[in-house]
RNA sequence: GGAGAGGUCGCAUAGUGGUCUAGUGCGCCGCACUCGAAAUGCGGUGUGUCGCAAGGCACCGUGGGUUCGAAUCCCACCCUCUCCUCCA
């Protein structure tokens, strides 16, 4: 959501910001049902200000007991009364209509993301590691896996249906130590405070991430109690604090959560099928800052090294993307994305995105901080990001380690998790 | 799921139809007193929205209703607590 009065002082700025993204602002749409709704508004509080005099001057009377008085004073304001509640109804009707509109509007790019339209306008702001050589033809993780007894595709398919991967034997406990792995690294060496949320949430919390009400087909919705599955833990962190003002000294506020993350991936259908590119379910750990205004653009640096820093503990291969305006999607305003290397694959694949939603998602769902005692409420910046999510990382890993023999060696930090340096073939 | 209790301004409480423009205490801010502080006294202290402003309007869990007028009465729902039931 955006700040009301900019959408009224200056509407040019927002619709041809807007129009970076390659998305048409409904801005007329907007001015055109608030011109009505602030007309009215001042219409009705007249009437009810009228209203709430002449009430409060029949108490008077009576209490003077001029009952007759009173009557006559009654008579005349019941006669008012069909006509502000009609007035009442309508405005809240036209406010409804007006929070809707300003529901709909995609965030603003921030000056330094680049202009595009398509992935291929993001510009590559570094990598890191170089791609792994092999001298044999690498597999692809699908195939690792089913070989090594770690991935079974076809079952998970029976069970839910296709895009619902069953891990098994070492490749569940390997699943198992990324999570784990990723979820200590964060809080113990990069400062994040853990949180373990609800997988349901509600609609509200949908709204105020702006997951809703654009993107209603891309959530599994249990209709028996007007709940929804969530597709990150995005969701339910930052909507810890809805409705809440955070102290000065609690920010910026950093937070890590592990969450199973479910998406319909409606629209995407042929996309990516194979293996874990692009599956219903999955595992990710997410990454939420709660910020100053004025060091959000710092934030969003070190939150791209924190999930950065996972892929180097790793020793995986990737590269650093940020964002042109048109691919960003619509809730940032400047995104960064990480791409592992994936060898078997022979792609990048993108790991996480790390964004600034500066103050669009306080907003609508209003977070809000006081530098000091007294004075005015503020809009926090929110940002979030993967760190990360674990199927593209599993293939990359997968597909970084396999060995000639046909067996996957384990990078160092991940043994303790793992229990094993070397997932060997069965003999 | 069943029964009961409760949800009021940051916190705690008062308020059961019109001097409630929601009182009081604590906390907080300002001022006074003081060398300074404590204590004390005085004043102030929510959010949203419309308005250049003065000021208006709305908000006592949420949504409806009764009434000229609702924190207060009625209905539905939500949440919290206690007990019962069920249960990993």
């Amino acid at each position: 959501m955006l700040d009301r009065q900019l959408l009224r002082n200056q509407p040019e700025v927002v619709r041809a910001k807007i129009a970076r993204k390659g998305i048409e602002a409904p801005i007329d749409e907007f001015l055109l049902v608030d011109q009505e709704f602030r007309t009215l508004q001042v219409q009705v509080n007249e009437w009810q200000a009228e209203s709430n005099a002449a009430s409060k001057s029949i108490g008077a009377l009576m209490a003077q007991g001029k009952k007759e008085e009173a009557e006559a004073a009654k008579a005349t304001a019941s006669t008012r009364k069909s006509q502000i509640q009609e007035g009442e109804h309508k405005l809240r009707e036209i406010e409804l209509q007006l929070h809707d509109i300003e529901l709909k509007f995609p965030n603003l790019p921030h000056d330094s993301t680049p202009d595009g339209l398509t992935p291929e306008d993001n510009v590559e702001a570094r990598d890191w590691g170089e791609q792994p050589t092999f001298s044999f033809a690498p597999e692809a993780h699908w195939e690792i896996g089913e070989r090594l007894g770690m991935l079974d595709f076809p079952r998970g398919a029976k069970i839910t249906g296709s895009g619902f991967p069953v891990y098994t034997g070492w490749g569940a406990r390997l699943q198992r130590a990324l999570i784990s792995f990723m979820i200590d690294h964060q809080t113990q060496t990069r400062g994040y405070h853990e949180v373990y949320p609800p997988y349901l949430v509600n609609r509200e919390s949908l709204i105020g991430t702006g997951n809703l009400p654009k993107f209603e087909e891309d959530l599994y919705r249990c209709d028996a109690d007007e709940l929804f599955l969530v597709p990150t833990a995005e969701v339910p962190v930052t909507n810890l604090y809805r409705d809440e003002i955070l102290e000065y000294w609690q920010l910026p506020m950093k937070l890590a959560a592990y969450s199973a993350c479910f998406r319909r991936e409606a629209g995407s259908a042929g996309k990516d099928t194979r293996g874990l590119l692009r599956i219903h379910q999955f595992d990710k750990v997410e990454l939420v800052k709660f910020s100053l205004p004025e060091t959000s653009y710092e934030e969003l640096e070190l939150m791209v090294e924190d999930a950065e820093s996972v892929l180097q503990a790793l020793g995986l291969h990737y590269r650093v993307l940020l964002l042109c305006a048109g691919d960003m999607g619509d809730k940032g305003c400047k995104c960064y994305d990480l791409e592992v290397w994936s060898p078997g694959v022979g792609r990048y694949l993108e790991i996480s995105s790390c964004t600034n939603f500066e103050d669009y998602q306080s907003r609508r769902a209003k977070i809000r901080f006081r530098r000091e005692q007294g004075s005015k409420a503020e809009f926090v910046h929110i940002l979030n990001g993967s760190g990360l999510a674990t199927p593209r990382l599993y293939s990359a890993l997968l597909e970084t380690y396999q060995q000639e023999d046909g067996s996957i060696i384990i990078p160092e930090p991940l043994v303790p998790y793992v229990g094993t340096d070397c997932i060997e073939p069965a003999h």
